[in-house]
DNA sequence: TTACTAAAACTAATGCTATTAGTTTTAGTC
DNA sequence: GACTAAAACTAATAGCATTAGTTTTAGTAA
């Protein structure tokens, strides 16, 4: 019954680690515990309750998300920038099948965490629109249209609903991204 | 105690309601029961278990979209039809938020029912595509995008993503789908 | 070195959840 | 009117998050 020396960091990332392991849906306090080597109302010591657990772990891996993307667009711009962000990103949710479905659940309740956690995944894609000659309004229409394609595609993708023709779809994702490219380069230049 | 004249499709459609009224995430076989005016393991008599009860939810929730896809593209064809049916898409996952989520969550475990239920949303979109001169892997590469861009868009606006910014969020849609439009038209005729 | 305190572990209990086993009731058929 | 199978029931189990109350620990002050 030592002090175990728990604090919230190393709870949520054990938790996110779990969360791989067992899958999203599979998650508990109790197998948290476990593995931390504490009863379950131990972890009441240094959490609020469950859905803190959650929301952490989703601010987590957009962090690691964020982390990711940056690396991918260094030294780089324009076309090669935005090719190789869109790689790493669905690069990133086929590593981290579980851990990624944290991403989009990141609760609503939070509304200013969520700005701030929103910004992270933003904030690399505009860096790379900025270079491009769109005004700001249609650089959010842009990224919008844009992470959405990215989000949809990886997302249908782990859910299954790509297995159906001969249709490579790795190529499936390269022509969409280039098509967003294309739509990019017609704002002018 | 009198027989309650209980089916399976009863209980779905009713599950269907109380998913759209208490959330996906807070849907309870105890909850479903007492809105039937029967005991919970009285269910058990219809029933395997609740993933079958969610997975008979996702296969409602897909046909129902379905349904609404057809009616939107019925004598439309070209970019007329795929304006119609990509608002409709949109429509229905704003109007039946909690249901929408099901759709993505057809478990990939029972293959060849997921095969089919994912076929009843790009039917209707391939039909669209015919009429245009793609050849038949661009069409899949192509309808693999639109409705990476569809779902994810829904998904995000749904989770909150969208908020941050003073564009308005119906121009976003209306221009992403605008610019797969183009792309389409850009193939040849 | 001892006493005190607050943090962090614990045990035990509550009320949810899904699920199973065994029992009673009902509706329809022979 | 008796029989049978379906469909309701009651009761119990195991796992979940959470709370209250208790004991232990680590560090500080006397």
């Amino acid at each position: 019954m030592a002090k175990k020396g728990l604090d919230s960091k190393i709870i949520i990332s054990t938790a996110a680690q779990l969360v791989e392991e067992k899958g999203y849906d599979h998650f508990s306090l109790n197998e948290l515990a476990l593995k931390l080597g504490v009863k379950t109302a131990s972890l009441y010591n240094h959490i609020e309750g469950i859905q803190e657990v959650n929301s952490k772990v989703s601010h987590l891996a957009v962090s690691r998300l964020h982390l990711i993307l940056e690396e991918s667009i260094a030294r780089k711009e324009r076309d090669e920038a935005l090719m190789s962000l869109t790689m790493a990103y669905r690069d990133f949710a086929k590593k981290n099948p579980e851990l990624y479905k944290a991403v989009i659940k990141l609760p609503s309740s939070e509304d200013d965490q969520l700005k701030e956690s929103g910004a992270q995944v933003v904030e690399p894609i505009i860096a790379i629109l900025r270079k491009y000659a769109l005004n700001e309004v249609d650089m959010i229409h842009f990224s919008r249209a844009l992470r959405s394609a990215i989000h949809g595609f990886v997302e249908m993708e782990e859910a299954g609903f790509f297995r159906r023709h001969d249709a490579n779809i790795d190529i499936s994702y390269e022509k969409m991204i280039k098509g967003y490219i294309l739509i990019l380069n017609s704002y002018n230049n």
